[in-house]
RNA sequence: GGAUCCCUAGCUCAGUUGGUAGAGCGCUUCGUUUACACCGAAGAUGUCAGAGGUUCGAGUCCUCUGGGAUCCACCA
């Protein structure tokens, strides 16, 4: 008795071909088969080679855009390895991308005329978390319909509980080991979104500002900034500049627009001679070069500035001004007491802005938690340096190196509430931090006393993102199948079964954001590598070349080309023509000539099709079967030519050059197969020769699945008459 | 300021360890009622950014210059 998917092979089977290949009639359908009878699951081979990938998550949160179209080259390796009969497993997941996901909520909040103040931190969260679950399918759908064949059995969330556990066991550990630490550092702090940003979520832009040419009694020196004047500390001067060596190590007496004070000068290499006076003023609390030359001479830090972007107390009669207000208004303050020799209008710097809000970022002193990465950069370096990690194309090493080799602490607290919540405590008795593995701690690890208040931080998101591959491995389990000895089902954790994984393959943009953390933890957490292989892609670029981003409004959506073209086409197109780590420009020109060739694809099928109706049938043969039965010369030499391609193609997946693979394969199959082949083939058709012809094309379709998974499997199930997926088929045989 | 990558046919890009240049689209001419006009055959098109060097030989290796992109650091 046919089951009811069968049943609708059957029919499909029966259905004459289309003159036209249409991806619509074929993509929805098949992607559901293949997910319902289990294939993408590694257990498929439950005794082949050990073959993993994890997938960079995208954002739960957003739809995809075309950096994960590229994650096409991880389905080709996973079907790739899957049809040489290894257990292969692509292990799907989601990232809650902190920040990002809050800025998008409070947006819509905005919208609404209420704002993130209007809801206590637990109100906050949930409503984010519905906010994302309400979108979260989005994303996974579209993933599907690129045929990823992702084991979505798999699927973890980096705010799964179980996830969550695992970081804050790391954290501990980094806690324990001393690794993880508290210290007071300037942040780059946006008084207007009330959170601060890494370094690396800060954008510039060139600015023309005064520059002010202040006097410090018997000094002048040249300042953008006059209102942080209320925390200078000291004036430093280069060591080498004969104009100010008498003064270093005094203190002079400097009139302010407050009162007379005094202020020490100091020497630093830092102080460049030939930039304004030569003299500079020292705000360690304001300014992260003066926070390093403060830390070098030990110099007290006065902050002058709150969080909420307004002079404090020490700002005198100037507090309560926001800061550009307040500058205004020392400057004129000190235009009145003559304590300006003069400004220079046209000076052009380059200011920090807030990646979001395009506000001026203010450095500020906080306190937070800080990972010390020395130790674990040093590991990280020597698992590439001695090979034990391969990074694909190998000039990308450089920049990991160069990145690795002059690595900062990394500041691992944000202040937003979407994210993993810092299990730390601190005590209220004796400021004491107490961190635990989650649970909240009974009292304090040091006084006992039970005042304990929890840091309301939460991680970095890239500090979860940094654990994903173990972690998911760790929380996930491989089903193992009975065997003949023993008939009981068993599980052991995919962690001891695919870790490390084989390849981490993503866009070269987060090499270090990502890639080399997941690396430094890793190794740091499981005394392993997480990946063995490390393959980078470029980016897709819109057709002028320039790069998609919403500001600029060319972001194309690549589900808008997969309808229009199908995912087969817009997947060949994204590797066609393409060598891995460049950038490429988006090609419609190309789109539409790799929906051409599906096109050609379907019309070989078709001719074979058309001639297994005049009564020739297919069969399972080997190319070693058909060349005991070839006897016309040509048949011979294509048979050659297709074991060759065999090889050729398999070579080129292994080193990850896709784009020949893909190149080749076109012309193959077109310009040779098609082109030459079936044309010769056409006019002395017998069964021999049918035969040959067909299996020849069935070997074409395995090599050609891995790139276009839809139109492959449509056209294998019609030519063999098989239900079997392709997509479970072995990989043909070469040398 | 530091670094990386790129500059190859009109356009978008390939070019494995150095052996006198390739694809797609476009262009020209011709052909085809039966696998495909979303086709086939034939053809044109390049001082491989520029200059120097290494080599018997360089698009490919080295140096410099010019142009573009990206990343990092950010000078009061």
């Amino acid at each position: 008795m046919p089951t009811r998917l069968n049943l609708d092979l059957w029919y499909a089977r029966m259905a004459p071909m289309d003159k036209v290949y249409d991806h619509k009639k074929i993509e929805d359908k098949i992607y559901g088969r293949w997910e319902e009878k289990g294939y993408f699951k590694p257990e498929v081979n439950p005794d082949g080679a050990l073959y993993s990938i994890i997938l960079p998550p995208p954002n739960a949160n957003a739809p995809l855009h075309f950096g994960h179209a590229m994650y096409v080259i991880e389905d080709i390796l996973i079907r790739y390895h899957r049809m040489l009969g290894d257990a292969a497993l692509w292990l799907p997941g989601a990232d809650h991308a902190g920040f990002e996901t809050q800025f998008v909520f409070e947006k819509q909040l905005q919208s609404e005329g209420k704002s993130r103040f209007d809801y206590n931190r637990e109100t906050l969260y949930q409503m984010i978390w519905e906010f994302v679950q309400k979108n979260r399918g989005g994303m996974e759908g579209q993933l599907r319909k690129l045929g990823f064949s992702l084991d979505w059995s798999r699927m973890k969330f980096t705010l799964d509980p179980d996830i969550i556990a695992i970081v804050y066991k790391t954290f501990k550990k980094m806690y324990d080991d001393q690794l993880a630490y508290r210290a007071e550092r300037l942040v780059n702090y946006c008084t207007f979104d009330g959170t601060s940003f890494s370094d690396l979520e800060v954008i510039y832009e060139e600015r023309k500002d005064p520059l002010y040419y202040i006097k410090y009694g018997p000094l002048t020196l040249a300042t953008t900034r006059p209102e942080t004047k209320f925390g200078d500390t000291a004036l430093a001067v280069n060591p080498d500049d004969a104009r100010y060596k008498k003064y270093v190590g005094e203190e002079i007496e400097i009139e302010t627009v407050l009162a007379k004070a005094r202020i020490k000068v100091i020497a630093d290499e830092y102080v460049d001679p030939t930039f304004g006076t030569g003299v500079v003023k020292i705000t360690p609390a304001h300014d992260f070069n003066d926070f390093e030359v403060g830390k070098r001479h030990d110099l007290p830090m006065k902050q002058v500035i709150g969080f909420d972007g307004k002079m404090n107390e020490h700002a005198g009669k100037f507090a309560g001004l926001y800061v550009k207000q307040a500058r205004k208004a020392v400057v004129e303050e000190m235009q009145k007491k003559d304590l300006i020799e003069k400004i220079d209008e046209n000076y052009i710097h380059r200011i920090a802005l807030c990646y979001k809000c395009k506000n001026v970022i203010e450095p500020l002193p906080m306190e937070q938690w800080f990972v010390k990465m020395e130790p674990l950069a040093k590991e990280a370096i020597d698992a590439v340096r001695t090979g034990k990690i391969k990074i694909h194309p190998k000039t990308f090493e450089k920049l990991y190196f160069q990145f690795l080799e002059n690595i900062r602490d990394w500041n691992i607290s944000r202040q937003v509430v979407w994210g993993i919540r810092i299990p730390a405590w601190m005590c209220e008795k004796c400021a004491n931090w107490t961190v635990t593995e989650g649970p909240t701690p009974e009292n304090c690890s040091k006084c006992k006393s039970k005042d304990l208040v929890q840091d309301s931080d939460t991680f970095d998101t890239w500090f979860s993102s940094s654990q994903w591959p173990f972690a998911t491995l760790m929380t996930t389990d491989y089903r193992l199948q009975p065997t003949a000895v023993d008939s009981r089902r068993s599980t052991i954790s995919d962690f001891e079964r695919f870790y490390p994984t084989t390849v981490m393959e993503t866009g070269y943009d987060i090499l270090r954001w990502w890639v080399a953390r997941m690396i430094m933890v890793g190794l740091y957490v499981t005394g392993k590598q997480p990946f063995d292989n490390v393959v980078l892609h470029g980016l897709v670029n819109d057709p002028y070349g320039k790069k998609m981003s919403k500001s600029r409004g060319n972001v194309i959506n690549p589900m808008e080309l997969v309808d229009q073209y199908g995912a087969d086409a817009v997947r060949f197109a994204l590797v066609y023509g393409n060598a891995l780590g460049n950038d490429q420009a988006l090609s419609y020109s190309k789109l539409e000539a790799m929906r051409k060739f599906s096109n050609k694809l379907w019309n070989i099928g078709r001719f074979i099709e058309m001639n297994k109706v005049s009564g020739i049938k297919y069969q399972v043969l080997s190319i070693e079967d058909l060349k005991k039965i070839a006897k016309h010369g040509n048949d011979k030499i294509w048979i050659e030519k297709v074991e060759k391609w065999v090889g050729q193609i398999s070579d080129y997946i292994d080193k990850y050059q896709f784009n020949l693979a893909a190149e080749n394969l076109y012309e193959n199959i077109w310009h040779g197969f098609a082109d030459f082949y079936i044309e010769d083939v056409k006019s002395r058709i017998d069964e021999d020769s049918y035969l040959i012809l067909t299996t020849l094309y069935i070997i074409l379709l395995k090599l050609l699945h891995p790139f276009m998974p839809f139109i492959t499997e449509e056209l294998y199930q019609k030519i063999t008459g098989e239900c079997d997926s392709i997509m479970i088929s072995s990989w043909p045989k070469h040398d």
